[in-house]
DNA sequence: CCACGCCTTGTCAGCGGCTGACATAGGCCG
DNA sequence: CGGCCTATGTCAGCCGCTGACAAGGCGTGG
């Protein structure tokens, strides 16, 4: 990309940009070569690092693609305290899911690339799924944090991510439908369930 | 156990109980030694083989943990495939959980610490969650195979799921109530929530 | 302006998970 | 009995990941 110069990088290397340049690298090489097939020392090379320096960013090989799940995370329980108290533990949680919409769209331009790779290597959607349940979990912590009840907090949670992740997916998939409409539609899917 | 013999295993290695040693082997010392200090090969040998034949059995050391499951996605993909035709997803996919709890209840002297090992360890956590997620996925290929639409099939699965795990999880930790009761009150909370 | 200390990175050594290739042994079948 | 098939052992080696230590830049306080 210009960012490496194939043995010592001359460029500026400042800040914590280092961070997001073995990101970058990361998923380039990933969807280059696939996941396996890309060592963290290669990664770390192309960002002009070294391995060790890799791991002292990231924990593990995978998290480089899961930094973004705080953004997302905080976004929602943040809408979540803020609904109003009328409102029903789901219909917090599609509001709360509707308000975020606008940054997963600007999002997609990264998220969609990246959502192959982690769909297509066993190992990375592995560690989607813990994060989508931690993301759930701090969900239901911040529906109890309005009083919600431990079970119905929770079901209400897993319902909602549920339905969401659906959306998303789909959303992804072909985003001529928008979020939001998905979304709707989802949720009208689900309510209809118990009917 | 009266398995192994420290040194060399004289006991008679007949058939396929060397995965059967290795998953003992396995549990034993994750619980004595946690799972990270556990190294495959110690496993191997105190089950009497190398650690070669570890990963001959079990195409890593977090999977032979894992055994059980297609057990209970076969028994409960049949229950669903057996339900009456009036019935609605959600209804069909709790009386195929009801009708799996004998098989839980008598398998609990060995899920209890398996559980508890699960639930402390990270890597563990995160394979477990790629089970029940593939767990999931059948249940709604199984609601799809009764015509159920694609959508609600994996609403309905996941919602269903949310349900069996939270029984599930909570019934193993306090026994005294019974998991098909448990069952029950999970289920009755997540048809209030959407009224 | 210098000296000290912090923060970041590099270097090195080493463990453990995991794999491919090849050798060996035991049982079964013709 | 001879050959085959399967299960296991052995060996070498890659890669993920970590601890320990050294080296360099940069800011701060003296």
């Amino acid at each position: 990309m210009s960012v490496t110069d194939k043995g010592r990088a001359v460029v500026a290397k400042g800040g914590d940009d280092v961070r997001d340049r073995l990101q970058r690298a990361a998923l380039e090489l990933f969807r280059e070569h696939g996941y396996d097939r890309t060592t963290a020392a290669g990664i770390a090379a192309r960002a002009g690092v070294t391995e060790r320096t890799f791991f002292r960013y990231f924990p593990d090989k995978r998290e480089v693609l899961f930094e973004g799940a705080v953004v997302l995370q905080d976004a929602l329980t943040a809408a979540i305290a803020e609904a109003p108290q009328e409102l029903g533990p789901l219909d917090i949680l599609f509001r709360a899911f509707r308000s975020v919409a606008p940054l997963l769209e600007n999002n997609r331009p990264y998220s969609k690339p990246r959502n192959d790779v982690i769909s297509s290597t066993p190992a990375l959607a592995e560690r989607e799924l813990a994060k989508l349940a931690a993301l759930t979990e701090a969900l239901a912590g911040a529906l109890r944090a309005r009083g919600v009840a431990d079970l119905p907090a929770v079901l209400a949670a897993r319902m909602g991510m549920a339905a969401f992740a659906y959306a998303t997916i789909s959303w992804l998939e072909k985003p001529e439908q928008g979020l939001v409409e998905r979304l709707d539609a989802t949720s009208r899917e689900l309510k209809a369930l118990l009917a």
